[in-house]
DNA sequence: CTGAAAGCGCTTACAG
DNA sequence: CTGAAAGCGCTTACAG
C-alpha cells in the first residue's frame, strides 16, 4: 500500500491538495469543518506530511545537528536529554553526531552534517577556533556549548566562582596544600577552570600552596594515574578537572590505602550521574544541564531566524558539598 | 549567496544537471575527467547534494531513528556510540529520540519519527508488545534491541549463562543465601534475567537459598532503598538487575557500615562505564555494546532492503569478576 | 476561505 | 557516456 499524500486525501475528500496542505501547515487558514474532515481522514489513513518534501519546499529540515565530542563521557547524556526536550518544544528533531565515533574526521563530519540540518549545536568541541569556524561554515546557523569563539553564539557554564568556593571550602577544612588536576589542553572549559583556580590562588592565604598537575585527558585513568604525583606533592586537598578524573583519583588512592575523605579531600566538577553514586558521594560543582540545553536551542532558533549578532549566554555552576571533603586530620 | 545546486555547477561547467547528479549518486557512470571537474568545482563552491531533494526523489532519507528509553541511563551511551559508528559505515545519520525526554508520548513519538527515517532502532522499549507494534507501524522497517517480539527483527544480549556463572561464582565463594534484585516488570531484559536465575536456582546446591526482591525501577535509588530488606534477608550474596542498582546497594550498605566485599558480595549487570569506576570495581556481566550496535544496523539494513523474514540475533554477555565479590567471612 | 500552478533540488528511466 | 524531461510531495504567491 502506498503512503498517503496530500493528494490522495484531497481526492478522497473531493478538495484540492492546497487545502490539505494548509490544514497542516497553516490550519488557521482553513475553514473549521473542512479542517476537521481533513484531519480525520488523515488520521484514518495514517498520513503525516512527508518531511523531505516539506523540507525541499520550505528550505527547512526541522533537524538540529548536535555534535558531542564523546557520548560516552557522562557529561553529555543529560545535556543531550535537555537539548532534545527543548528541541521537541520547537518541533525539531535531533541528529546526534558523536565525534568520537567518527574520529578523526571531525571537520569533514560537521560539514556534511550542516547540509542536512537547520542549525548546529556543537558541544565542548576541542577543535582550534579557526578549524571550528571552517567546519561550521559561514552560512550554517550554529551555537557552541561550553566553548566560546568570537563571532559565534554560545552558551557556557562558568564554574569560576563555584570553583573558588570549592577551594575556599578546602581551606576552611584546614587543607593547606592543594593540587589541581588540569583537564585537556584543547578544552576551553579546562582552560577556564585552571584560570579560575589561579586567580583564586593569588589571593589565597599565604600558607596555602597550590600545585598544578597535568594537562590530562578527561578520563578516569588520568585521575588514577596521577595518584603517585598527588601523593608525592603532599597535598591533602584535590581539585579535579571533572568528576571522571576525581573518580579515578579516589580509586587510585584506595589502591594505596589512602581514604577519602579521612586522609584526603577531593572535589570534582560537573556533577554527572556518577557523582551521586560514589561511596561516599562526590563533592562537586553542579552544572545546570537543563538550562544549558534550553538556552542552546533557544539561541539556535534565534540564529536560524537571523538574529543580528550572536548572543553569548553564561550560566553558573554551583558548589555541591557531599561526602568527599572533610576536615584535615 | 545562494547555495550551489547541481544546476549551478552544471551551468558553470557547461554540462547538464543529470551529469552532475550522477557524479555524486552513480560516479561510475560518468567519464573520469568529467567527474573530476565536477567534483573539483563542487568542492570549490562548497556544494553537497541537498538531502531533502534527494530524499524526495529516492524515497530514502539516509536517516536511522534511534529510540532509547532514557539516554541518561549509562547503558545507552555506549550503545548509541556503536550504532552511530555502524550507521556511518552505511552513510546513514542517527536521529536520536530519548523517550524520557518526551514522556509520556512514546507511542505517538515513534509514529511521527517513522515518517522521517528509513528505519527505526528501538532500544529496550518498555512498551507492551501490541503497543510497540502499533507505534512502529506495519510499514516502517525496524529492529528491536534488547527486546524480542514476534514478527520483528531483534538483537538481544542473552545474559542467562553469564548470570548463572555469577551465581555459581558466589556459591563457590561460600555464599549460601543469595538475594536477587529484580528489574522493572515491563523490561524484557529484566524478565529474562530473573528467569535465568530461577532456572539456576532449581539445580543449585540444596543448602543454597535464593530470595527475590522487587520488581524495582532500574535506578540507583532502588538499590539503596532495598538495603534494609536485603539485610533482613540475611543474604551475603547479591545479584542486582543492573550496575545502577548494584551501585545503589553498595551505597546503602556503606551507610550502614556493611562493607563490600568483606561483609557482602555483589554483582551487577551490563558493565557500564560506572562499573569500572567504583572502588572496588564492580563484578558484573559485560554486555557486548559494540556488536549489539553493529548487528542492529546490519539487521536494519536488511529489513530496509526487504529481507523476507525478520532475523533475531542473540549475543551473549560474559561474567567479569572484579572487586565486589569475595569469599564469605 | 479555496484552487491551479510553479517551484524547491534531486534521481532516473528513456533516448541518443 | 550524456542530456531532456518527468516526477518525488510538499508550500505558497496569485487569483478568485
Amino acid at each position: 500500500m502506498k503512503a498517503a499524500t496530500i493528494y490522495s486525501i484531497a481526492a478522497e475528500l473531493g478538495i484540492s491538495g492546497s487545502t490539505v496542505s494548509r490544514a497542516f501547515s497553516r490550519p488557521d487558514l482553513v475553514k473549521d469543518d473542512v479542517r476537521e474532515r481533513i484531519l480525520a481522514t488523515a488520521a484514518a489513513r495514517g498520513y503525516a506530511p512527508n518531511r523531505a518534501a516539506r523540507g525541499l519546499a520550505t528550505g527547512r529540515t526541522g533537524l538540529i545537528g548536535l555534535v558531542v565530542v564523546d557520548i560516552t563521557n557522562p557529561f553529555f547524556p543529560p545535556l543531550v536529554g535537555s537539548i532534545e526536550r527543548a528541541a521537541a518544544g520547537i518541533e525539531a528533531s535531533v541528529l546526534l553526531v558523536d565525534a568520537a565515533a567518527h574520529a578523526p574526521a571531525e571537520p569533514g563530519l560537521v560539514q556534511r552534517l550542516s547540509s542536512q540540518v537547520d542549525g548546529l549545536i556543537v558541544a565542548s568541541s576541542r577543535l582550534p577556533t579557526a578549524d571550528l569556524k571552517v567546519a561550521i561554515g559561514a552560512t550554517t546557523p550554529a551555537v557552541l556549548v561550553n566553548r566560546a569563539a568570537a563571532g559565534l553564539a554560545s552558551v557556557v557554564c562558568d564554574n569560576s566562582e563555584a570553583l573558588r568556593g570549592a577551594a575556599d571550602h578546602l581551606v576552611e577544612l584546614g587543607h593547606r596544600r592543594l593540587v589541581v588536576l588540569r583537564g585537556p589542553a584543547a578544552s576551553w572549559a579546562a582552560q577556564r577552570r585552571t584560570a579560575a583556580i589561579r586567580t583564586w590562588a593569588r589571593s589565597a592565604p599565604s600558607d596555602v600552596k597550590v600545585i598544578e598537575l597535568g594537562p590530562f585527558d578527561a578520563v578516569f585513568e588520568s585521575g588514577r594515574d596521577a595518584v603517585p604525583d598527588i601523593l608525592e606533592s603532599g597535598a591533602t586537598g584535590i581539585l579535579a578537572f571533572d568528576d571522571l578524573m576525581a573518580c579515578g583519583v579516589i580509586a587510585g588512592l584506595a589502591e594505596r590505602g589512602v581514604r577519602v575523605p579521612a586522609d584526603c579531600s577531593i572535589v570534582g566538577c560537573d556533577d554527572v550521574l556518577l557523582a551521586r553514586m560514589l561511596t561516599p558521594p562526590l563533592t562537586t560543582v553542579t552544572a545546570p544541564f537543563e538550562e544549558l540545553g534550553r538556552h542552546a536551542v533557544e539561541l539556535l532558533s534565534e540564529v536560524i531566524a537571523g538574529a543580528p549578532r550572536p548572543a553569548n549566554v553564561k550560566l553558573s555552576g554551583s558548589l555541591t558539598i557531599r561526602g568527599t571533603t572533610a576536615p584535615v586530620r
